[in-house]
RNA sequence: GCGGGCGUGGCGGAACUGGUAGACGCGCGGGACUCAAAAUCCCGUUCCCCCUAAAGGAGUGUCGGUUCGAUUCCGACCGCCCGCACCA
């Protein structure tokens, strides 16, 4: 009989419990003295780059923040046990409008505000024992940095990669700024409140669209990348197939314009030339030069066209606004048909800057063209019949028919399918010729539109060009850069800062010597964000990149927010383009794999009065009747809400500082990657961190015992091959199962299950030593096999615990830092046993178990199947049908 | 409206390519240790039937299909979540 292990033992260690605070200083200052982390160049091991998107320093890292770092500490922890040279830098998107808004609010200078922050959150991240190399910090304000990102400005420009061209934009009159969409709020302004009003400005742009093509193709080789983020893109991209007709107008309605400006003719873009049969009108973009030219003579179109501008271009104002046109009372020849003309419109709802800013409108076939001739009263007539339906009965309603069918009403294209009328159109249009050219060109478009950079504020990258009277727009010459921001600037007043400084814009122009004027403009801050990824490999060097560094690129592994799956990450690959083109870089993705987690959800809390009530008040009982809540020190009851994303206007957050006071950085680490998959929401509750808690603690006293049973006890010291009882085989066998199950979490970021899995060994070997006597756990193959599980225990906690991990490793008798160690080798021999145990099913129902030597063959297997009880009780009086054996994984007993 | 995803115990979730549903944790119940509490340890915990056990039955949102076998594949429906949205 197996006894239990000492309670004397026991006792003695129960005092023992690990010291976090005290073990977490202390490693982390380890790693900083021995420069751990920190990763060179020139090291020829094969590289890795693992990489979170970094931070803007707003002043406290929050809970999103511990989940994203914890889940790429893990994986460049992992990496680099695993032998690679490891990149996992740290840097700040440090531009951006909150700086000046704490300027205005606080009288703080925005780069007083940015670094004071940048201080407290590098402080908040070390104190996560993260394994990042400080040595390559950065933040995007450095001049260091922005000089680097001013060159590459240049280079796009020459390569004629930026350029300058107007656009519409939200004004507001009031901060004299412009907006992006999202800061207009019903058609005001967010912190006026003022009317936005839209205005034509000159502004820079980087020419996007030029790769829109390559940037749709290329989404098929990232692999890599969440299938959601993919389309998500491709959505962006929107590439589209249709055809380019040019209308002539009518002769007698467009004289006027004709001799105006100089057209006779229309041209528009559509993906549904087999519907152009039902085409009703025509309608052209509020912007389009037709109606433009118009309005001078036509107070009401001008009246019309000013009234489409103040609807603003906030999404519930565009959402909301009825579909409205204005007669132009020119007409427009159908091309098919000399004596069919089509009234011209200018309506709101033709977008300019997309296809020709033209359209002609088919009703019966266009939700938008439906919902217009409603309001103007013309009729619709289907042109496309579903299939199942007779034509002559088909009448179009309040819906438009969309999908495929057959061609009615349309002449020679009757009894066609939409693609085929289509390709039909598309054929004799393109030969027929007017003025030299063909009447109609196949053309793809695309939605995604050029980046506009420019923004009307101090706090971002200057644009390094100056503008002369005489030499126009002249490119500051590199020799020049930085173009440094100023620091003697106001906050005092609305309006650009870098505008109205005395001097600062002044200078003279480098071309001709004459006084000239500096761009005031600063860059969108995705401009900083689009490459600081590849300034990582070598931040020090006084070009943008390092071509021997580079080798780090592209990224192995970013990870982040969903919230940036569209705009950051497209500008990325769109600017690994552009400098490859200008010879920075020698590859056009900037990350082969790509992770997107989910965010850190909170039960919400609110008083009687309605108020929110922040977690940290709160004091939560659960008692038979459920878990109830009450004010931590007024006592008074507080209702439950429901578990919304933390956010400080709802006061659910939890403060990472606060959790890693009481509880340390390895248990707010654990917690973070236990319980939920990375990709979805994970719920912060304070159970759930306990438990992580406990965990630590108990791994703690597992070695304790561990060490302790084996007293000294010594593995064999000249490592030759011991022959292992059951119990310490048992014990490798559980180890090695592990490990080769934690590398596979690892690699695909199952950091949940990673964690069950590591649980689970720690429970094993907690039960196994509770079944040795201390005999056993004394002999030479139990403890080889203990020490060695131990060892294996530990290193695979390392990645999400390193602090544990270096404490445990260290009184395991390790001389080196874990952090500095090999992953241990899993040995497959354990992997595989010498009988198999097969789930039986009857009639696909689970009924038994049977053993067999992994060899049997199927004979042999039937044989000790159709011998159990239960199988034999559930055949009682029938005949086997069929035998089913999937080998290695069950059997299936048909009667 | 268009596109995508997800529905599994009291809760978070696990289940490799169609092969033992509920790993691991939280919570809960019971017990041990203790003068007591905390901590810790042990046992139990999908539901139904049952004193208990054995044995059985049901069960992965609903309904149907394919299959020896379906959480997994297919179809319809219900519910929730996300993205895009006048893109012609």
């Amino acid at each position: 009989m197996k006894t239990r292990p000492a309670t004397r033992v026991r006792r003695m260690l129960m005092s023992e419990r690990y010291n976090t605070r005290e073990s977490e200083r202390k490693w982390q200052a380890a790693w900083q003295s021995e420069g751990v982390f920190e990763t060179r160049n020139d090291d020829p091991r094969p590289t890795y780059y693992v990489l979170e998107m970094f931070p803007y320093p707003s002043g406290r890292i929050h809970m999103g923040h511990v989940r994203n770092y914890a889940m790429g500490d893990v994986v460049a922890r992992y990496k680099r046990a695993k032998g690679f040279n490891v990149l996992h830098p740290m840097g700040w998107d440090a531009f951006g409008l909150p700086a000046e808004n704490a300027a205005m609010e606080r009288k703080v200078h925005p780069k007083e505000w940015t670094y004071a922050n940048i201080a407290a959150m590098r402080a908040q991240l070390q104190s996560m024992g993260l394994s990042l190399d400080w040595s390559r910090e950065l933040a995007t304000c450095d001049p260091d940095y922005y000089k680097q990102q001013q060159r590459l400005f240049l280079d796009f420009l020459a390569a004629g990669l930026a350029d300058r061209k107007t656009a519409k934009v939200n004004w507001d009159p009031v901060d004299q700024t412009v907006l992006a969409n999202e800061q207009v709020v019903d058609g005001l302004g967010w912190r006026s409140g003022a009317p936005v009003e839209q205005r034509e400005l000159t502004q820079w742009f980087f020419k996007v669209s030029t790769y829109a093509p390559q940037l749709l193709e290329a989404l098929d080789g990232l692999d890599r990348w969440p299938d959601k983020v993919r389309l998500m893109q491709r959505n962006w991209i929107g590439r589209s197939e249709g055809l380019a007709i040019r209308f002539a107008l009518d002769a007698a309605s467009a004289r006027e314009v004709a001799s105006l400006i100089g057209v006779n003719e229309l041209e528009i873009y559509t993906t549904r030339a087999d519907t152009l049969f039902g085409a009703k009108f025509m309608a052209v973009s509020p912007d389009h030069p037709l109606a433009t030219r118009l309005a001078k003579n036509d107070s009401g179109l001008a009246a019309f066209i000013d009234e489409c501008h103040r609807m603003g271009t906030a999404q519930e104002a565009i959402d909301r606004a009825e579909k409205k046109g204005y007669d132009t009372k020119i007409r427009a020849v159908h091309p098919f048909d000399d004596k069919w003309t089509l009234p011209v419109y200018v309506a709101n709802f033709v977008l300019m800057d997309y296809g020709t800013g033209a359209i002609f409108g088919c009703p019966a076939h266009d939700q938008r063209d439906l919902d217009f001739v409603r309001s103007v009263g013309l009729d619709a007539t289907p042109v496309v019949c579903p299939p199942d339906v007779d034509p002559d009965t088909f009448v179009i309603g309040d819906t438009a028919f969309l999908e495929d069918g057959v061609i009615i009403n349309s002449r020679f294209l009757d009894g066609m399918t939409v693609p085929q009328a289509k390709e039909e159109v598309a054929r004799r249009l393109e030969k027929e010729m007017r003025h030299g050219r063909p009447i109609a060109v196949r053309k793809v478009n695309f939605r995604l539109r050029d980046w506009g950079i420019s923004r009307q504020r101090y706090w971002g990258c200057p644009i390094p060009v100056i503008h002369c009277d005489r030499c126009g727009v002249v490119p500051v010459p590199v020799c020049e850069l930085p173009v440094r921001l100023p620091d003697d600037v106001a906050f005092d007043r609305p309006g650009n800062p870098l505008d109205r400084h005395p001097t600062w814009k002044h200078v003279a122009c480098p071309k001709c010597g004459k006084p000239a004027r500096r761009e005031t403009d600063t860059m969108d801050t995705f401009v900083d964000s689009s490459w600081y990824f590849v300034r990582f490999t070598d931040p020090w060097i006084d070009r943008p990149t390092n071509a021997a560094a580079a080798k780090w690129m592209p990224v192995d592994q970013y990870i982040g927010g969903i919230e940036h799956a569209i705009l950051h990450l497209l500008y990325s690959r769109f600017f690994m383009r552009a400098m490859r083109k200008t010879g920075h870089v020698a590859i056009e993705e900037p990350f082969t794999g790509l992770f997107t987690q989910g965010m850190v959800v909170h039960e919400t809390y609110r008083a009687k009065d309605g108020s929110w009530v922040s977690p940290a008040e709160v004091t939560i009982t659960s008692e038979a009747g459920g878990r109830h809540a009450v004010h931590a020190t007024t006592r008074e009851p507080v209702a439950i809400g429901s578990i919304e994303k933390m956010s400080k206007s709802k006061r659910n957050t939890v403060d990472p500082d606060d959790i890693i006071e009481t509880y340390g950085a390895d248990t707010i680490r654990l917690f973070m990657l236990s319980d939920s998959p990375p990709e979805r929401d994970v719920i912060w509750n304070e159970e759930g961190v306990q438990g992580a808690a406990r965990f630590i603690q108990r791994l703690w006293r597992l070695l304790r015992d561990a060490k302790s049973m084996m007293g000294s006890g010594a593995p064999s010291p000249n490592g030759e091959a011991l022959a292992y009882s059951p119990p310490a085989l048992a014990i490798r066998k559980a180890a090695h199962r592990t490990l080769a199950r934690v590398e596979n979490d690892i690699e695909h970021l199952r950091f949940n299950v990673c964690i069950a899995h590591i649980r689970e060994l720690a429970n094993t070997l907690q039960g196994a030593l509770s079944e040795l006597d201390e005999d056993e756990a004394r002999a030479p193959d139990v403890v080889a096999a203990l020490t060695e599980a131990m060892r294996i225990l530990v290193a695979i906690t390392a990645p999400m615990a390193p602090h544990l991990a270096e404490e445990c490793w260290q009184a395991l008798g390790a001389t080196d830092l874990i952090a500095r160690s090999a992953w241990p080798q899993v040995d497959r021999s354990l992997l595989t046993d010498a009988t198999i145990t097969l789930p039986v099913q009857v009639n696909g129902k689970k009924r038994a178990d049977v053993t067999v030597p992994r060899e049997a063959d199927c004979a042999a297997i039937k044989d000790a199947v159709l011998s159990l009880d239960a199988v034999k009780r559930a055949m009682e009086g029938r005949a086997l049908r069929k035998f089913i054996l999937v080998p290695g994984r069950i059997v299936n007993v048909v009667i």
